[in-house]
DNA sequence: TTCGTCCGATTGTCGGACAATATTTTCAGT
DNA sequence: ACTGAAAATATTGTCCGACAATCGGACGAA
C-alpha cells in the first residue's frame, strides 16, 4: 500500500535555535568579530529556555561559526583552515579512503598550488623555503627530521600560493600523505636524496617563475613517492591507516 | 617583555565528554553504526549531569560524528560528503575568498577529477553524461535549464571519477562556481553553445580514454567560464557574493 | 598610578520535573 | 502456541530553579 502521507519531522528546538543563528551569520547580518550576545538574551528572544539555547550554541560552537573567548562570551567566529582541515582529514579517515584516492587528489591540487605559488612567491618565502633545503641536506641521514622538514616545505608552498581555497584542500591531503614519507625514507635508501633534489627544483623553479618546470616537478615529485610506497610494501588500494591520526588533535 | 607564563586554560566538562567520544570514534574502538548509548548510560560513564552530557554531544551532532536516527537514538555516525561539503562552501563564502582562488583550485582539482574519470568511467555514467548533454541541447536557449544541467554534468563527472578525496574537494568549489553560470549565460551570447560543445569534447575524451583531451577541455571549459565572468563585468579578485549560499542548505 | 576589594553579570554545572514519543512487555482472544 | 491490542516502561526534548566559579568594572587606599 502507498503511504498518503510522509512522515511528519518536528525539529527540536535546540536545532532550531542553531539554525536561526546561522541563518543570520551566513546571510551576513551578523559578522565574525560581533558578540553573539548573552544567553539571557538569547533566552528572551527565542523563547525558549536556556538549556536549549545552550545546546543549540554547541551545535554551532564546534564548526567555529561561535568561539568563546577567555572570559567565555561567545562571539560571531570565522571557520579557519586547520579547524576545517583537521575534522577533513579525520572524515577521510572514517571513509576509509585509499591511497590512490589520496595521490590523485594530491596530484591535481598540488599542480594548482605549484602555478599559483610560481606566480605569487615572495623572497621572504623562497629565503624560507631555501633555508628548509639547506636544514634538510644537513639532517639528510634522519629519516624522522626529513619528513617533518618535507611537511614544512610543503606547508611553505601552500602559503607561497596565496589561495585559501587551495590550502584548504591541500592541508587534509598534505596531513594524510606525510606520515607515510617517514616509512618509505626508513625503507628506500635513495629516497632522501630524491626529495632533496625535488626540493630543490621546486625552489628553483620558483626563482625564474617556471610554471613548467614546477608542474613536471610536483609529478616527479609524487610519482616518488607513489614508487616508494609500493616498494615500501604497501598496497595502494588499501584503505589508509588511522594510526595515522592518533598524534594529532 | 617576554611572556613567561602561558595561559591557563581549563576545558569545560561538556568539551571533554565530546572530546572522550571522538578519540573512541577516530580510534576504531566505536565504528559508525554503533549505537552510541542512551543519555542515562553515558551520565553514569561520565559521572557528570545530562545537561552536560547533551551538550557535549550537540558540540558531535553537527560534523556527523553522531548521528540521530527517526526514534531520535544516537548513533556513531559517517560524515559524509555533502554534509561537508556545504559547510566547506560556507566558510570559503565567510573567509570572502576571489574567484581567482576558486578559479585556479577548480582548475586544479577538475583536471584530476577527468583523469580519474577516464580511468574509470562506466558505461551507465557514460549513457547518462550523455542523456545529459541532449538534453543540454535541447533547452540551450533557457539559462536557467542550461547552468542546472552543467552543474549536473560536473557532479556526473566527478561520480565517474570515483574518488572521494577528489568529489570532497571538487563540490565547494563547483557549487560556488555553478550559480555564476546562469549570470553568464544571460550576458554572453555564445556561452551555451560553447558550453554544449566542451561537455560534448568531455564525453568523447571519456569514450576514447583519452586523458589529454580531457585536460584540454577543462582548460578551455573553466577558460570559457573566466572570459565569460569578465565580460559579464564582473571582477576576479572580488570576494565572492554570499547571496549564492541563499538558497543552498 | 597601581594594587586590593567588592559587586553585579555571565557561564558552567547540577538536580529534579514532566510531556511526548518509542520500545518492550503483558495479556486477551483465536 | 500465535497474533495483535493495550498497558507499562524507557528515552528524549524541554523546562525550572539553583549555585559556584569567574570575569569586568567600580571604588577606594597606598
Amino acid at each position: 500500500m502507498q503511504p498518503r502521507f510522509s512522515r511528519v519531522a518536528s525539529t527540536p528546538a535546540y536545532q532550531l535555535v542553531a539554525e536561526a543563528i546561522e541563518r543570520e551569520i551566513v546571510a551576513g547580518h551578523m559578522r565574525p568579530g560581533d558578540p553573539l550576545g548573552t544567553e539571557a538574551e538569547l533566552v528572551k528572544q527565542f523563547g525558549v529556555n536556556r538549556s536549549t539555547v545552550r545546546e543549540g550554541i554547541r551545535l554551532l560552537e564546534q564548526g567555529g561559526l561561535v568561539r568563546r573567548d577567555s572570559s567565555r562570551r561567545l562571539w560571531i567566529g570565522l571557520p579557519h583552515y586547520d579547524r576545517l582541515a583537521t575534522r577533513l582529514s579525520r572524515a577521510l579517515v572514517l571513509q576509509e579512503v585509499t591511497f590512490r584516492e589520496l595521490y590523485e587528489a594530491a596530484l591535481g591540487i598540488q599542480t594548482a598550488t605549484i602555478e599559483a605559488a610560481v606566480e605569487r612567491a615572495t623572497p621572504e618565502l623562497i629565503a624560507q623555503l631555501e633555508e628548509n633545503v639547506a636544514r634538510t641536506e644537513e639532517t639528510l641521514a634522519d629519516p624522522v627530521a626529513v619528513s617533518e622538514l618535507d611537511a614544512e616545505f610543503h606547508s611553505l608552498i601552500g602559503r607561497a600560493a596565496q589561495n585559501r581555497v587551495l590550502q584548504l584542500a591541500r592541508e587534509p591531503t598534505e596531513s594524510l600523505v606525510a606520515p607515510t614519507t617517514e616509512i618509505i625514507l626508513r625503507k628506500v635508501k635513495e629516497g632522501a636524496p630524491r626529495l632533496l633534489h625535488a626540493h630543490r627544483m621546486y625552489v628553483d623553479a620558483l626563482k625564474r617563475r617556471d610554471k613548467e618546470a614546477g608542474r613536471l616537478w610536483v609529478r616527479r615529485h609524487l610519482n616518488d613517492w607513489r614508487k616508494g610506497f609500493e616498494r615500501a610494501g604497501r598496497d595502494l588500494d588499501q584503505p589508509i591507516d588511522r594510526i595515522y591520526l592518533q598524534n594529532r588533535q
